[in-house]
DNA sequence: GAACATATTGGTAATGATTACTATTTCTAA
DNA sequence: TTAGAAATAGTAATCATTACCAATATGTTC
């Protein structure tokens, strides 16, 4: 229940060992492999989602509402894209393909307003902190 | 080179332990390290995209131009959507956010035909397969 | 409430994909 | 050919996640 609660209280995605510490101070002994546990349990309950774009850690979303994510490649930061799904793509789809669609996720990349104002980037250095991002989110907790 | 040709051969998106099999056919003294460095440095020089979704395992595709991905629950394979880009999905968020909006990636989930003949499935076991599939994809490559 | 069965946890070890490192090999150009 | 630079093979290190298990907590029955 702690688990939900601190995730729900962010809006940041936390990645699991993020969260572990934000859940820490409400239970000073929990251990990081309860939390990885229990996060598992609610995705499975559905109350939870587990982001897997790109990183090396994954991230948990306390919303399990169907939304798009936004990603910056220079913090790395993900928030909501404040856009509503448009289901009639997988509509779309299902009249090409075989495949039975069970659903889609959609995340953007960009740049964050932050770092856009903290640095102006040229079009190569987007590029370049567009591939470096793939290896890990730089910025951790603000919340 | 022979590395780009062989991940150009395959429509699978296979993972960097598959491609350095196939590449192995060709160059049986190449390394796994080389593999995973030179996929790194095409994917910089924007030959090859690297594909994060979800999966304990980064998977490459030959084709860099901007298209979807459509992946098996079940079997975990991965195939391109037929269905173009909507590019104008991006000029939708950009009048919504602050973010200056990069691109974007979408990743339909589904059932391909031969797993739904193989095992046609309840939607519990599907919500099942959903879930589990998240941690490794089942399937190698068959190509 | 005591006695027992069951479930969950903390702590730590194992796993596995990716990256880093380094001695050796291969290229390059004079 | 030969010195210097670049790339490689093979192996070690890293790090997120998972597995394991003894210990603790929780629930249940009488």
């Amino acid at each position: 229940m702690v688990i939900l609660e601190e995730l729900k209280k962010v809006a940041s995605h936390p990645a699991a060992d993020e969260l572990y510490e934000l859940v820490r101070r409400r239970l000073p002994r929990v251990s990081l492999g309860t939390v990885y546990r229990n996060l598992e349990l609610l995705c499975e309950s559905g109350m939870v989602r587990k982001l897997e774009y790109g990183g090396s850690q994954r991230r948990y979303d306390g919303d399990a509402t169907h939304h798009y994510h936004l990603r910056c490649v220079s913090c790395g930061r993900v928030e909501d894209a404040p856009i509503k799904p448009v289901s009639e793509i997988e509509e779309s789809l299902r009249k090409m393909s075989d495949y039975e669609i069970i659903g889609h996720h959609v995340e953007f990349v960009g740049i964050c307003p932050e770092c856009k104002r903290k640095a102006p980037r040229t079009a190569t250095q987007t590029k370049r902190a567009l591939r470096k991002e793939k290896k890990h989110g730089t910025e951790r907790i603000t919340n």
